[in-house]
DNA sequence: CGGTACTTTGAGGCCACTCAATCAGTGTGG
DNA sequence: CCACACTGATTGAGTGGCCTCAAAGTACCG
């Protein structure tokens, strides 16, 4: 399957073939990445964006103490802003959660003429919007819900997000962090993810059909835990209200 | 508010007379609110961006146990995304932490023609961009830091920020946040709030000079427990590098 | 088949929370 | 001018959620 065309979908305004049409300019060059690899250190001069093609990759900070917390989980079709030329300096690092498929977007070709560029640069504003949606509301988990809740909410979101991309199976979906990086992202230990993962099997939430997938067997249940509102983060945190 | 064009390529400074020059061409009118004003309610309808002009004023989002979590502080010469026309529903509460002086910026001012908005559009982008960097930064710290790391590195922020704009005297700064909002922004009680200011005042770390001031009498080892790099901090959450 | 990365589980400790009482400052109406 | 209400700061006692340290267990890979 082509993910490319998926890209509108989050956006609803973004039209199917964008990265065919950039990449045809001469604009795009798509790249490929392993998992676990460190794209960007944060503090690296950097002023360009990225466009995630295929697969997940996380953007985070680190503290002199070594402690990392993971600001973004970015899935296909997705945009980062690693650099500005206002500040030409990366706020964060970039790892690859799997193998990813990805641009690098220059500048001077987002600011190029044409109308796949003018695409280009709504696509990005829109995503700048969205991540910054995400990151409040994940940054109103970590300040004030217990680590079910935490956890609850991230495994929510990005079903829902895959949903959108039409990448689960029902509840189902292909979840390449491991309980280490899901605590970079919650907040929490990896020790602390796997008892709270382990009690949400137990306790029939979640399920394993196998070691690379996750299956939210109880999603109201889930909602609950997680405090959501799934309409109202349809609507806010995905912009899929088309 | 469309600014989807502009966000693509940050973008030049704010130059000063901004607001005046704005003001002067009838397209903003500067309104007042009194302390605890709640300007917006998350959910509320809104596609209009808000520019302080005086004041502090908070942005937070609340889970359905009431629990807040301010998601950024603002201070005089900030603007905030209330909504925008993608999703036209605030995404955060506005709340006045002092009385405040402020405009309204409609999606069809900000388009407007003219070099004032033009300059207006830049400075919005800009802003918008450094807000991520401290809600980045926020999250960091909520997600691996202390109490004390915490409380230290909002008290180091705000002074950094405020001593940009020429609002400090030395160490000093008018602080006119209760506990209860220290509390709301650092993810903590303000309970626990109390009992780590206290030690940091007992420890010569801070002082109050009066009620509503704060003096950081000991930057150095609030740096230490805040585990910052000043001039990182500087040039990326400031963009005051110039 | 050894090595490595990841998961799982137990034991124990600490940080921040809750509950609760007191104190200080400020404004308000009689 | 004082009594009262109300908001905010302070401090104590006790609890619990998540952390740390540690040891097995499991899956994958060369």
């Amino acid at each position: 399957m082509d993910i490319r065309t998926d890209l509108a979908l989050p956006f609803g305004r973004v039209h199917a073939g964008l990265v065919e049409s950039l990449v045809d300019d001469g604009g795009l060059r798509l790249l490929r990445a392993a998992r676990g690899t460190i794209l960007t250190h944060e503090g690296d001069a950097a002023d360009h964006a990225l466009l995630l093609v295929d697969g997940w990759l996380a953007l985070s900070k680190t503290l002199a103490t070594g402690d990392r917390q993971i600001i973004d989980v970015m899935l296909p079709g997705d945009f980062a802003m690693v650099g500005t030329r206002l500040v030409a300096v990366a706020a964060c690092s970039v790892e690859a959660l799997s193998d990813i498929e990805y641009a690098v977007i220059r500048p001077a070709q987002a600011n190029g003429p044409g109308d796949s560029r003018a695409r280009l640069r709504e696509a990005m504003a829109a995503s700048i919007l969205v991540t910054q949606a995400r990151t409040s509301e994940l940054l109103l988990r970590l300040g004030r819900s217990s680590a079910a809740s935490r956890i609850a909410y991230a495994l929510l979101e990005l079903h829902m997000r895959l949903e959108a991309l039409g990448r689960t199976r029902g509840a189902t979906f292909d979840f390449p962090m491991t309980q280490e990086k899901l605590g970079e992202f919650t907040g929490l230990t990896n020790v602390h993810v796997c008892r709270t993962l382990r009690r949400f099997e137990r306790a029939g939430l979640i399920a394993h059909p196998d070691a690379h997938s996750i299956a939210l067997t109880d999603m109201t249940a889930l909602c609950d835990i997680a405090d959501i509102d799934l309409e109202m983060l349809r609507t806010q945190i995905l912009l899929s209200r088309v």
